[in-house]
RNA sequence: GGGCGCUUAGCUCAGCUGGUAGAGCGCCGCCCUUACAAGGCGGUGGUCGGGGGUUCGAGUCCCUCAGCGCCCA
């Protein structure tokens, strides 16, 4: 036996031996000698940093790391970068909470700022306020910290990420790319601002984009509202938002709809204010809904805005940012309705405002019936707790409309893992509404790099913004200066304004192949990384990160970001729940990796298809826990077995010394086995050709087992030299071939115990750097798969027998009766000697059956 | 309202281009066999969600219904 196998191996230990070691030795590192066809790159997806890594995130990454894996040993250089996303919201609220600050765009930037806590504050201590750019150090220096505790799980995990390449969302590079990626798409004219009524989260007191809408079923209700028609008729209009009846600025019906065909075309008074409004009609308008006739305000949703501009209606605005209805009345309103708006509404919450308007509706007679309640679907930021308002605003859009078919076609390009998944895009491309906008009225993200020139009344000049050149960014308009001007001209009259607002972090993070091939800033890497092989993902975020990134690289580069997208599933709790941190029971990762090993975790993980949500199953790591202890065991019994010099030689491949024998054509039962293994190299490669990692890993861990149970306790007499030297000669080097085979078909998913046992017979080198097996290196193979499955059925009949009659399985059997077809019979006695010697078979007597019957087997115990 | 996916043993799931139902876990039982007792071996267990159709033959193809999950509107 080598002496380097261990007598009692185990896995305890493992990950603290061979992480730092590949890390020492650059196991996973880019190498750029590869030219492009030769690259394997990866848009690995940059995690939120918000506090802690949970099991979804090991699950999914543990996908990629497979094909990583897989990829590496089929002799892709593998770029696989690690990125971290703390621009936006999440990482916005923890430095708040964390140093005590609050951020305050006004402020000047102070050099050498000392927040007032770490940690948190002390009980009474004030939060201070900071200028953007000491925010944005702070938050740079939060993300180390956090970074530093995910990188340890992702190391401990065996996540075979080459850590030198490795970015920030809000770090200088990417805020110079996302800039850059702006101003490219300015000049090009596919970025646009424009004063517009759009989506407003009236507590975040920002826009939102289409893509961070969710619908809630909320319970509302009907109200029937009298309007006047000009013959002195009433006209009946049910709406669940009577507050907004002073922004009424049209009635729609259906224009297919008789009962409205005579209205259309007059002029109502609206109820209570009087206003004048047409009747119009419109395709969008449901005569099944309410009465068949809606009321059109500025704006209560997003088909008013349709209307409102399909129409070219005038705006009558009465919601404000702050959610409360505007003190001031709206145009169209007589005086003394808009009195009655200014002391009875004006200045309440929306909330507030439909009470009050119910009440003097009802009081002036201008409701039908009582309200009736209903359930209906309302808009909501996907992380907020108000229902969305329409407000008008200026923002900045990217346009993705216009390039609605184009879009439609990349998805079509793309190859998505599990193909299902593209009807996911297609469907939100295809009900696109709005162009993608990407201003928001936050803090912390990446600035527009934008400053506008005030006329003499200190008006913004919004049609012809000042931009830096590209050798300047990144910029931060509200600290650096626009060309020929000075910082005292700031926000004075005849002088410049900054921009400000900054970018969704969608805007920056659809940049991420850009980001990390370093675009612009290293032609050489991103030439050889982008457009990039894989972008894995979860499903959730198709219609925002995989679709936005899309958008980027076809206006920009006029080709698909990536060839292919892997999309995985969620992980989902016992009682089939999406887990999440707010349930309060998750497990952390790294109790995980610390209780099963992180080769038990992997094989977890890569047991689910692709795109699969999953329940999070412990059981499932003790299997995994299992195998890989079983992998320990069998490869110290084949290495003890097959114990002979190393015989190497320069002419041996130097990954496979193994391999090399002087042995002549192997036995029956062991070229049987040899035809099976090349079999079952075919199969596992072309499920990872297809992404199908965890086909890959059944079938090899299946063959595994039949591999110890059968095979090995087959020829386990044979290859100790039972049956003479030479025809040991065959056992032990098809046991060496296969485990060798079967190591680097499961090195991908336990690239732990799997290097383990590869060291133990291999001097230097990680497996995870040598060839995938390849059939051709088995030799010619010419056995018949069908010998070990007919020796593997009768030594199961043995023991079954042995079991059946509660005797150890090292009891004799007197007499092996077999009785079948001749060419049956054929097979199994080509392992005549080895099945003896397995069951403690006597004699075996064949019977030959002259027509075809299903064997019989009888076995007689001694 | 439209679309996608799922529905196979008590549990978690596999079953690719149609040819007599599989794995692991669980459960029951046997066995200390010199690779493995934090193990090994064997057994138990399903009218493949319901209905209809195509076919010599369907879990596998078609239609339809139901339930669950998700996406879009």
């Amino acid at each position: 036996m080598p002496s380097s196998v261990p007598d009692k191996p185990s896995l305890e230990g493992l990950e603290e031996k061979w992480g730092p070691r590949w890390e020492a030795d650059d196991v996973y590192c880019f190498s750029r000698a590869a030219t492009r066809e030769h690259v394997f790159s990866i848009d690995t997806p940059p995690l939120t940093v918000s506090g802690s890594l949970h099991v979804g995130h090991v699950f999914s990454f543990t996908h990629t790391d497979t094909m990583a894996r897989y990829k590496r040993m089929r002799g892709f250089e593998v770029f696989y970068p690690m990125g971290w996303d703390d621009n936006g919201l999440a990482t916005e609220r923890r430095v708040q909470n964390y140093f005590g600050v609050r951020c305050d765009p006004s402020l000047p930037y102070e050099a050498g700022f000392t927040p007032p806590a770490i940690g948190g504050l002390a009980k009474g201590q004030e939060a201070v306020s900071v200028s953007r750019p000491n925010f944005v150090e702070l938050c740079e220096r939060l993300v180390a910290e956090d970074e530093k505790a995910y990188e340890a799980v992702w190391v401990r995990l065996g996540l075979s990420v080459d850590w030198t390449q490795h970015y920030t969302t809000i770090g200088e590079s990417s805020r110079r790319a996302s800039q850059r990626g702006f101003l490219r798409m300015l000049a090009q004219g596919e970025a646009y601002t424009a004063e517009a009524p759009t989506l407003w989260d009236v507590d975040f007191q920002t826009a939102v984009a289409q893509a961070e809408l969710e619908d809630r079923e909320r319970p509302g209700a009907y109200h029937r509202l009298v309007f006047h028609g000009s013959d002195g008729a009433d006209v009946l209009v049910d709406t669940t938002r009577p507050e907004l009846l002073p922004a009424c600025v049209a009635l729609v019906a259906h224009p297919d709809d008789a009962r409205f065909s005579a209205l259309v075309g007059t002029t109502v008074r609206t109820p209570l204010f009087g206003a004048s409004v047409p009747v119009l009609a419109h395709p969008l308008a449901q005569p099944d809904k309410g009465t068949g006739v809606a009321m059109v305000c500025t704006f209560g949703d997003t088909t008013d805005v349709v209307w409102w501009r399909e129409l070219g209606l005038p705006v009558r605005a009465v919601v404000g940012r702050d959610g409360r209805l505007l003190r001031s009345a709206p145009p169209g309103l007589d005086a003394g309705a808009a009195t009655l708006y200014e002391t009875e509404l004006g200045g309440r919450t929306v909330r507030q405002a439909q009470v009050r308007i119910v009440e003097l509706l009802g009081a002036a007679g201008e409701l039908r019936g009582e309200a009736q309640p209903i359930q209906h679907a309302v808009k909501f930021y996907e992380k907020g707790d108000r229902p969305l308002e329409i407000v008008t605003s200026r923002q900045w859009f990217f346009r993705t409309l216009a390039h609605r078919s184009a879009l439609l076609q990349r998805g079509r390009q793309l190859h998505w893992h599990p193909p299902y998944m593209e009807a996911r895009y297609a469907s939100w491309v295809e009900g696109l509404n709005t162009d993608w906008l990407i201003s928001r009225q936050r803090f912390f993200g990446v600035a527009f790099p934008v400053w506008y020139r005030l006329d003499e009344q200190g008006a913004a000049d919004h049609d012809h913004p000042l931009l830096p050149s590209e050798a300047d960014l990144p910029v931060d308009p509200t600290t650096d200066v626009p060309p020929g001007f000075s910082e005292g001209q700031r926000g004075r009259p005849g002088g410049f304004a900054a921009d400000p607002d900054v970018m969704d972090t969608w805007a920056t993070s659809s940049l991420t192949p850009q980001i990390a091939g370093k675009w612009e800033a290293d032609a050489d890497l991103f030439g050889r990384v982008f457009p990039m092989d894989l972008r894995p993902q979860a499903h959730d975020i198709i219609r925002t990160w995989l679709f936005a990134t899309i958008v980027r690289s076809h206006l920009e580069f006029d080709c698909l970001p990536w060839t292919d997208a892997a999309i995985s599933g969620w992980i989902l709790d016992p009682d089939r729940k999406k887990m999440s941190k707010s349930k309060g029971n998750v497990v952390t990762p790294m109790s995980l990796l610390e209780q099963y090993g992180s080769d038990a975790v992997r094989y977890w993980a890569a047991s689910a298809r692709p795109g699969t949500d999953t329940a999070f199953d412990e059981g499932q790591m003790r299997i995994g826990r299992k195998l890989a202890i079983k992998i320990l065991n069998v490869s110290r019994f084949v290495l003890a077995a097959s114990s002979e010099p190393e015989t190497g030689g320069a002419a041996a491949s130097a990954a496979q010394p193994e391999l090399v024998d002087g042995a002549a054509a192997p036995e029956a039962l062991d070229g049987s086995v040899l035809a099976s293994l090349a079999r079952l190299i075919d199969e596992v490669t072309t499920a990872f050709e297809g992404y199908d990692y965890a086909r890959a890993l059944e079938r090899t861990e299946s063959f595994f087992w039949s591999f110890c149970d059968d095979y090995v306790e087959l020829v386990k007499s044979r290859a100790y030299g039972t049956l003479g030297e030479s025809r040991a000669r065959s056992a032990r080097l098809a046991l060496r071939q296969t485990l060798s085979v079967l190591l680097r078909l499961f090195a991908p998913f336990l690239p732990y115990v799997t290097e383990e046992v590869w060291s133990w017979w291999h001097d230097g080198g990680s497996i995870h750097r040598v060839p995938w097996p390849a059939v051709g290196e088995l030799g010619a193979v010419e056995g018949l798969p069908e010998v070990w499955a007919a020796a593997s059925e009768l030594l199961g009949e043995v023991r079954k027998a042995k079991t059946e009659a509660g005797v150890s399985l090292k009891a004799q059997v007197a007499v092996l009766r077999v009785r079948a077809r001749q060419d049956r019979l054929d097979l199994g006695q080509a392992a005549a000697d080895d099945l003896r010697e397995a069951g403690a078979i006597l004699t075996i007597e064949w019977a030959a059956a002259t027509s075809e019957i299903a064997p019989v087997i009888e076995v007689v115990l001694a």
